[in-house]
DNA sequence: CAGCCGATAAGCT
DNA sequence: GCTTATCGGCTGA
């Protein structure tokens, strides 16, 4: 009660929508829902901003790519099965939620940087460590999820409990879905908070959304996405 | 097995 | 802008 079913939130994205390289799967997440169903809750969000970490197949190799050197104990889920979860936790405090792509045996991935929230506010705002009241006016709404570490700690994702699993599998309690929200442009610019390939043209997100992050966000260029991949 | 350091965020100057 | 908290996985010995 209070809270949606996952399938209220769209339909589920299957695994044929990350069989492709992350470069072309990161403006095709834009707009898409994340949901993470934790106990009787729902906590969900409108992905707004994502990056593209290319797996080791590629000419030249991504040398910012968790998946650069192949495969390890940690990133073993980017070379499984596409629309995976990869969560790694980074400087002791904080964790990161990528989707795997590409075919089996291959890596690649989609680092989610930002949502705009939907479902869940006060708790995410709680899960934050935020007061959960007057969220709306503030604009408080917008600091929940924008930031790779900060959106992790919203929806209660952790390495432990949710690296691995299946984004498409209806009884996951981590998806992604897709409830009809239209997106035809891209802003991109180059990924946030590397120093290898620090320049390379693979962070994607909606022009003009107040919920992404960072001070970037305002360069880099518009691009339109083919329908063929919206 | 010890040392290093990162796809971060928050708080302070 | 600069500093720091705090950890696990990676690397090389």
């Amino acid at each position: 009660m209070g809270h949606p079913a996952l399938e209220e939130l769209g339909t589920l994205l299957p695994r044929a929508f990350f069989e492709a390289p992350p470069e072309v799967v990161a403006p095709r997440l834009l707009g898409k829902v994340l949901a993470h169903r934790a106990g009787g809750a729902v906590l969900a969000g409108r992905i707004v901003e994502a990056e593209a970490y290319l797996g080791p197949h590629n000419d030249p190799p991504d040398p910012a790519a968790h998946a650069h050197r192949g495969p390890t104990v940690r990133n073993s889920a980017l070379f499984g099965p596409a629309g995976h979860a990869y969560i790694y936790s980074i400087y002791g405090r904080y964790f990161c939620m990528n989707v795997s792509c590409e075919a089996e045996g291959r890596a690649g991935c989609v680092l989610l940087r930002a949502l705009e929230p939907l479902e869940g506010a006060d708790l995410m705002a709680r899960n934050r460590g935020l007061a959960p009241g007057g969220l709306g006016a503030g604009g408080l709404t917008r600091q929940l999820a924008s930031g790779p570490g900060r959106l992790c700690q919203a929806l209660g994702l952790t390495r432990r409990s949710h690296n691995g699993l299946d984004l498409t599998d209806p009884a996951s309690p981590l998806q992604i879905r897709d409830d009809g929200y239209e997106v035809s442009e891209a802003l991109v610019t180059a990924r946030i908070g590397i120093r290898q390939a620090a320049d390379w043209p693979l962070r994607f997100l909606l022009p003009g959304n107040r919920c992404v992050s960072g001070a970037k966000s305002a360069i880099g260029k518009r691009v339109s996405i083919p329908v063929e991949f919206r």
